[in-house]
RNA sequence: GGCCCGAUGGCGGAGUGGUGACGUAACGGACUGCAAAUCCGUGCACCCGGGUUCGAUUCCCGGUCGGGCCUCCA
């Protein structure tokens, strides 16, 4: 058996074969960090958040060099700063940790690399005496031929490659014909694209070749992975709108510095997250939500993950309240079979078989249901490496004293509550439902829902 | 206009050339002071038209509908 994931490049299901079984890399697009993170932005985080857990309960869980980066110089942060009358660094640093708080309480783990952008502009050289650096990069770009600097930018020449449009499968004899966008007349070719560009004086900058400036887009990847990774990576993910022309463009400027040597083995790809009645998320509909509201609305963390993971990962996704309950609904039923079960190591081969035919979480999660009864502690096994369970998923201070024991139970005191189930009990033993009632009614309230067992009453979080 | 996806029961969602996953919702039953939870049971889906086949929801062609990208975007 192998893990078989499904290759943009290719187009098919491929196996999946890392050039070193003990160090497989993969790199993710992460957030431009100017604003809060919205639901669709956590699909990404959360689909390749279990492909990494996947990987290292595949290849060992120090095998698996997993890097997201974080954009932190873009026009949009220099828009946000100034619209605040802040130093850039001020919103980067907030909106970043907002991020990581956000995908946190969804069970993401921190990726094992998260570079900056703007520690990779600047000529860099590591411990070998390798040179990186976006600078040094488009210089070399340059030289070779595949960029050109014109009017203070540098752009890269979508004729070097050769192969310009192969991951999007646009000719680019197409896209020069149907090129929409206003063509600077400096570009050779109207898809150029910039490397870099001036920046005025209040304008964050480096000093570079060509002037004070700063990068495009596409090049803080290349020149990240090239520093962090190597010359080709195992995998490289992002959203279904990167494959044009992000990673395009990633993809020619790497293979061109790197004497034609592939960026990525495997190409992956999420779909996209709509809010039902055809339109997709955007802050011009107002329909954007946000993981912060959703939280704040009481949706827990790894409810939100399992709604997110409830269709495969290439498929569309409606998010809806409805998708939501059932998550809830789904999990409760769950947590309920496995919280007081002592966790096993997964032997369950249809579960992993599954997980490794391109990631089919739906499907994993119908063996999980399976699983729930005829063995609890396989389930929680499946759960975990699902990334469900983590501490983070219980932080359910609702009302007072609770506390959290053993990491993989979550055990759950509250003496106000014990103390309320009490006077029920004693409430019920004398005939006097009304009072019984009263009490579970208040509870309920509170959001603490009894159940009255052969052993006595429990309660859990509805 | 170009490129690319998808169409499965009330809803979500896998999968398969031939005895219709899994979940959620609904309903019936057991249990229960009543609930909740749990267990048992019920409902019998694969867009349309051709084709291939002994047999197609599954493969091929056409159509219809829906979605995405082509511009910052997960």
């Amino acid at each position: 058996m192998t893990i078989r994931l499904y290759d943009t490049m290719r187009r098919a299901k491929v196996d999946f074969v890392p050039a070193d079984p003990a160090r497989v890399t993969m790199y993710v697009c992460g957030p431009t960090v100017y604003g809060r993170a919205h639901i669709g932005n956590a699909r990404p985080a959360v689909v390749f958040d279990v492909l990494a857990r996947l990987l290292r309960h595949t290849y060992g869980p120090d095998a698996v060099v997993y890097a997201r980066n974080i954009t932190d110089i873009d026009d949009k942060i220099i828009a946000a700063a100034a619209a605040e009358g802040v130093d850039p660094k001020v919103i980067t640093d907030r909106f970043e940790a907002h991020y990581l708080a956000d995908m946190g309480a969804l069970g993401v783990q921190p990726p094992t690399l998260a570079p900056h952008a703007t520690d990779y502009v600047a000529e860099r050289v590591d411990a070998a005496g390798r040179v990186t650096g976006m600078i040094p990069m488009i210089a070399d770009l340059v030289a070779k031929g595949a960029a050109y600097a014109a009017q203070g930018h540098v752009l890269f020449d979508v004729a070097a490659p050769g192969d310009y449009g192969r991951l999007s499968r646009r000719p680019l004899d197409e896209m020069i014909a149907g090129a929409r966008v206003e063509v600077a007349p400096y570009k050779r070719n109207p898809a150029d694209f910039v490397l870099w560009k001036p920046s005025t004086a209040d304008q964050p900058g480096w000093e570079s070749p060509w002037g004070r400036g700063r990068p495009g887009w596409h090049i803080e990847c290349s020149a990240m992975i090239a520093a962090e990774l190597g010359e080709t990576i195992d995998i490289h993910g992002g959203g279904l709108d990167l494959i044009f022309p992000h990673h395009e463009n990633e993809l020619a400027q790497s293979a061109c510095a790197h004497g034609g040597a592939p960026l990525a083995r495997v190409w992956l790809h999420n779909g996209f997250l709509s809010m039902g009645g055809g339109d997709k998320m955007s802050k011009s509909l107002g329909n954007v939500v946000g993981v912060d509201d959703l939280l704040a609305a009481g949706w827990s963390g790894d409810v939100i993950r399992l709604a997110l993971l409830s269709a495969h990962y290439r498929q569309p996704l409606v998010w809806s309240e409805a998708l939501l309950e059932q998550s809830k609904a789904r999990l409760n039923r769950w947590k309920r079979a496995v919280d007081d079960v002592t966790l096993e190591p997964l032997d369950d081969l249809r579960f992993a078989a599954t997980l490794w035919d391109d990631l089919n979480t739906p499907h994993a999660l119908s063996i999980v249901s399976e699983l729930v009864s005829s063995s609890p502690a396989a389930a929680k096994g499946a759960l975990r490496l699902l990334g469900f369970y983590l501490p983070a998923h219980f932080d359910v201070s609702l009302t007072e004293e609770v506390t959290v024991s053993d990491q993989a139970n979550a055990i759950v005191c509250n003496p106000l509550v014990d103390a309320a189930i009490a006077a029920r009990t004693a409430a019920r033993a004398r005939r006097d439902f009304a009072e019984s009632d009263r009490i579970r009614d208040e509870l309920a309230g509170q959001g603490i829902v009894l159940e009255d067992g052969p052993g006595g009453t429990t309660w859990r979080r509805g």
